[in-house]
DNA sequence: TTACTTTTGTTAACACTGTTAATTAATTTT
DNA sequence: AAAATTAATTAACAGTGTTAACAAAAGTAA
């Protein structure tokens, strides 16, 4: 009798077309605005329905998450597999990495919780320019007193800056009981190399 | 006349009332939370009062944004002060960042609109570990091949991730209309760093 | 002191959100 | 055809930010 496979495709029908409309209204209004009542909207049925499907909002989230570091991961392997230099890879891996960040924004702010708030927030901030004018200045006089004087400082404060910001966000999502020391050791770690290249002599 | 100013005194204090009400509500709830009735509740006040001091809740989320950049900006300058060579400052400095926002969470994650939502999903995400793989085993072949064999790989694998994620979110926060090119060019003096002092040979 | 004006605060509502219990409609099985 | 199961809906609960309409208090002027 075919008709329990019927059922069951059907399910897994219905179960995509929940996660086609919901992806849409990500990509037309950010995940921020996603609402269990517009996908019911769109799907045309009632809202619990969808609670037939999935759990809760968070798990058709975790969905997206999951599809993202799928697609990131393939996106990572695939231009890994054009080089043999490991070098060249991991350069080449931090292009695509870059690359999958900005041509799936929505994807990739979803993967890291990446809220919009700070976004329109932090740049009406003056207080952060003075934030970053005691990273620019110091930068500058360590660039002053190295070999390659000529180095763009602004990019340099940019690195810097990112590096720093990476760290602590990284380590802030990951936030297994890791011991502190460990943790600063990684700090360490990316930030003497950093110093080493600025101030070469 | 001083009631004018008795009156400017008592709005100021309405003002930083309200501030102290939201601020211990974000600190034992997270800012994720935080809410206008919550507030209210607390100050034992109606609602409406609050639209009186601020146009909105962005605008309560914004202030303790400027507030927690002020405070960042203090503790660098001060770890700053505390050394005259430029690479000195700009370890030192570093240890601050990472300090300060371990110590300061709520600020970190309300400055850099860092969500929860991911924290704890991430956690649960196998494909996240399929892109960790792609990575870690590049960093491998990276340092078999290199001259310091008995490098933690690990270690270095937290390093190119972090800076990673770092340069994308840093750039999506700043989403000025900076050109492609001079994007890549960060990313590109981030990671051959990285590269660089990964492979010595 | 009384009358008027301005400021301040409250009530009640609107338009949303996620989630769920109770109920009806449709379908399958007996 | 009747009973049992499954599917879908209505309506509600408990929240959220925000605001219009109104009442109370305080300051000003006659």
């Amino acid at each position: 009798m075919g008709i329990a496979e019927r059922k069951i495709r059907q399910k897994e029908e219905f179960r995509t077309s929940i996660l086609e409309a919901a992806w849409l209204q990500v990509l037309a209004d950010g995940w921020q605005s996603l609402s269990i009542r517009k996908i019911a909207d769109a799907i045309e049925y009632s809202i619990p329905v969808i609670y037939n499907h999935f759990e809760n909002k968070e798990a058709i989230l975790l969905e997206f998450t999951k599809e993202g570091f799928q697609k990131l991961a393939d996106a990572l392997q695939s231009v890994k597999d054009q080089h043999t230099d490991p070098s060249a890879q991991l350069e080449a891996i931090a292009h695509a990495y870059w690359d999958f960040a900005f041509e799936n924004k929505e994807y990739y702010q979803l993967m890291f919780g990446l809220g919009i708030p700070a976004c329109d927030r932090v740049n009406q901030v003056v207080e952060m320019k003075t934030m970053s004018m005691v990273m620019i200045t110091t930068i500058q006089d360590a660039i002053a007193g190295s070999k390659n004087r000529d180095v763009d400082y602004f990019l340099k404060y940019h690195t810097y800056f990112s590096i720093l910001h990476g760290l602590v966000s990284i380590q802030m999502i990951e936030k297994a009981g890791k011991p502190d020391a460990e943790k600063k050791m990684i700090l360490q770690d990316a930030i003497s190399g950093f110093i080493n290249s600025l101030v070469v002599r």
